[in-house]
DNA sequence: AAAAAGGATGTTAGCGCTAACATGACAGCG
DNA sequence: CGCTGTCATGTTAGCGCTAACATCCTTTTT
């Protein structure tokens, strides 16, 4: 009949507790708190008491709870559409060095290039409450978008440059993809095909063919189009010469949407006995060190990559820092005139 | 005078809560918690109701709050030591696949090689209470070491064999090293440079140069090693040739501790005219497509790198619902001779 | 010497959710 | 017709921490 008895536990971990520290070191939990967050507002002698305490124990604080009571957890979403594209991995790398030493954790969504799964994502992490939000890309689902209008914390778009949420750093895609085709007509080439690989999803690399074929009509000359549909790397590239060469013989330039694909073309020509830029020329964009090595040297636009996750981040710690940002960052690009054009 | 006029409140975000969803769908915020987590225990007609008034108030779970109640937060943390190395990307991206299909969510973290931010990476982690965590290699500082003992979760340590602390899968590089020794001896070259990058951080590579040493010694030849003080990439194997060539005129094979750095090294020697096998041979370890695409195509290892990354997610996912697993999976390796030996 | 200011620590009340137990309604059954 | 079982829902009591306010004591100011 007794009701108290055994007043309904639950399953604690192992694991000591702040208020447990606080009685092994005979002062009031709070005080650990300070002690381990604010240890400036703690006498220095009652702070190495505590600290003693907190190693013997093997305390290790419950960052859940802490998150919950100050409704805060540092960290910050960052959503990129693939992890095989160097591109991200190198932004990922940018934003992770800054926000890291800032004390910041990141936590990673790939979307694989579908915007209801970006959608899913901002909502698991809105969830989390986290400090701040980076995403790939200014277009988002419907869905995506209303979730981030309503949401009270800094949100960067990056890559591209236009109508941003919030803070936008990138740059402009159809301006480089009107670069790269000036260069090739400057070189002479006029008939010149770009090949992508699936644009529908990648579509900065449909903004750059846009501007590749703004500049060839302005020339009043044809711009064909190849638009894979498998994700670009080395391998497709060496199939998409092959296509050109086959649909569009008297191709004399193709203009990849990347460097995975150039490469991969430009290796390819090199197994078959092509000679570029002699039989054709090559061009691609990011500017990867791989485009670099290979002979001839790649002609490219180098995107300021690792530069962009690295300003991203600083503009958001200044935001949440309360400091002034500026809401619109053009990080350009740069063309690198290489040997195979 | 009056003591309770004004109740001392907290900053509630604007956001909607479970218990608001919950009056305003007339039933208690239980009744709504289950028709979101266990639908099925919720009568079909409560449900629509209660999932109607979600998406009317627009609400978002908070899932730090309910981490804490349920003491399970479904991250899983994975520690590598860099994220410029191909190998880890893919190996980050076999574990995401998985873990984020089975609604886990990874937390990663960098140590760029270093012990200590890998223990401080694994404090943070424990804090956080994940489900489990994954570390890259089995080499740990002693403060890490005892963190992780003391820790009640999966811990999964990858990449290489060993006497882990829980789950290991991974593969023998010491075996990978031998292979591809004897291999090359196969081949007829006697004059065999070990190139490495930061081979005392980077000791997986060290352990390839062992077995590639017992192999040497074994036929009673010598075991030049050169160990860059920089991470590999492909621009250091380019400076690793001609370092090689300058101090080792007689080298008649270069064994490199990475794909990276031998195709950079295999790109350079076209630019410079050097014939690769015929003046020298080219090794390499990882089979990364690059090596395949280029001309001649890199002898190298392949490491089953997304594989492992899969596997090491199904056997944690296992082991967090209870089932048996092997506690150590040998992913093995593969030789792909190549045209650069 | 009283008032004001500041430093160190404590008390209290949640943050928003879920585990554990409780309740009530109804069906099946000998 | 009371017993047991099952389903749907509710009540209660935290999870472990920190914000906000309170208290006490020491210094500084005038």
């Amino acid at each position: 009949m007794s009701k108290s008895s055994t007043p309904r536990r639950r399953r604690g971990s192992a694991r000591p507790t702040l208020t447990q520290v606080a009685e092994a070191a005979g002062v009031s939990s709070i005080t650990v708190s300070r002690a381990l967050n604010t240890p400036e507002r703690v006498n220095p002698e009652t702070r190495r008491h505590i600290l003693a305490t907190v190693e013997r124990l093997g305390y290790v604080p419950n960052l859940v709870a802490g998150s919950l009571a100050s409704a805060s957890t540092r960290f910050i979403a960052v959503i990129v559409p693939s992890l095989a594209n160097a591109v991200f991995i190198e932004v990922i790398q940018g934003l992770q060095e800054t926000f890291e030493d800032a004390g910041y954790q990141i936590l990673l969504g790939n979307t694989d290039y579908d915007l209801d799964r970006e959608a899913q994502l901002v909502r698991t992490f809105l969830g989390w409450s986290c400090s701040a939000l980076v995403t790939a890309g200014l277009r988002h689902s419907s869905a995506c978008r209303s979730l981030l209008q309503q949401w009270d914390h800094p949100i960067m778009e990056m890559m591209e440059l236009g109508e941003a949420l919030d803070l936008n750093v990138g740059l402009d895609h159809t301006a480089a993809g009107r670069c790269m085709t000036h260069h090739l007509l400057s070189r002479g080439y006029r008939q010149i095909v770009y090949v992508g690989a699936r644009m529908a999803e990648d579509y900065r690399a449909g903004m750059r063919y846009a501007g590749h074929r703004e500049v060839l009509e302005d020339a009043e000359l044809a711009a064909p189009l190849l638009d894979l549909a498998r994700l670009g790397s080395l391998e497709l590239g060496a199939l998409a010469l092959d296509q050109v060469l086959a649909t569009h013989p008297r191709a004399d330039a193709i203009h990849f949407a990347n460097d995975d694909l150039a490469t991969g073309a430009l290796l390819h020509a090199q197994r078959l006995g092509i000679g570029v830029p002699k039989d054709i020329a090559i061009a691609g964009f990011n500017g990867l060190p791989l485009g670099q090595q290979v002979t001839p040297r790649l002609t490219t636009i180098r995107s300021p990559r690792q530069r962009m996750g690295q300003l991203a981040a600083e503009q958001l710690l200044a935001r949440l820092a309360g400091e002034p940002v500026t809401l619109r960052q053009d990080v350009g690009f740069t063309l690198l005139p290489g040997d195979s054009s």
